[in-house]
DNA sequence: CCATAGATGCACT
DNA sequence: GTGCATCTATGGC
């Protein structure tokens, strides 16, 4: 298990993204610490990129993410949902990487009792499940995950390999809506079901199916 | 199985 | 005032 230094997250989110795949978040409360291992993620580049919070330039709620690399920006949303990224790319650029859906590792007593009745495949399949599973909130905006002793901790794992790592359309997001920013393990039963912009079809091509695994 | 509506608070225009 | 980087319940098949 090795933690993850900030300076991976120095460069752009598009480069950090599909390696964060099958690495491992933790976070640690009074209560206990729940572990994901990350399944889906997506990129979000900066002023460039029209999907991401930073398109228009920097604002309070975005102000992290033109911050340090390795922290954390959390954002509400929906009027009831926080969703969790990494800051990457150097501080004074934005971009970060949304973490979608993941597997709870460790700590599944607690992860269940923040999300009562749900099967366990579900616990963190989805952005804001992922939160509720880890006990994420706005009071972890611009928390530090990769300093020492830190209530999160990041753990690079082996990188999957590259021809079980899928991508496609960002979820959710109707600027850039074209570009195949959100990554996945092929084959993963917890990876996020919830995806409007991908219609389905009575029978996908077995390319198609492949390629989703 | 699939599709749709409603909830709900806040950042931003 | 508008529109969300969403989820769940509910209704139809």
């Amino acid at each position: 298990m090795t933690p993850i230094p900030r300076e991976f997250f120095a460069a752009d989110a598009l480069a950090v993204a599909p390696r964060l795949l099958g690495c491992l978040v933790r976070h640690r409360t009074t209560s206990g610490s729940v572990t994901v291992r990350l399944t889906e993620v997506e990129a979000y580049l900066g002023e460039c990129d029209p999907g991401s919070h930073a398109y228009r330039g920097r604002t309070p709620r975005n102000a992290v993410m033109f911050g340090p690399p390795g922290h954390v920006y959390v954002y509400f949303t929906y009027g009831m949902h926080y969703c969790m990224n990494l800051v990457c790319s150097p501080e004074g650029t934005a971009s970060a990487v949304l973490l979608r859906a993941g597997e709870v590792v460790a700590g599944l007593t607690l992860a269940r009792s923040r999300r009562p009745g749900i099967p366990d495949r579900d616990l963190a399949r989805g952005p804001a499940r992922l939160t509720v599973a880890l006990g994420i909130d706005k009071t972890h905006n611009g928390v530090d995950a990769c300093a020492p002793g830190s209530c999160l901790a990041l753990e690079f794992r082996d990188p999957i390999p590259e021809e079980m790592i899928c991508c496609g359309p960002r979820v959710g997001v109707t600027a850039a809506a074209d570009v195949p920013w959100r990554f996945w393990i092929r084959g993963e039963p917890t990876v996020s079901a919830y995806r409007p912009h991908v219609r389905r079809r009575r029978a996908p091509s077995r390319a198609e199916a492949g390629s989703r695994g």
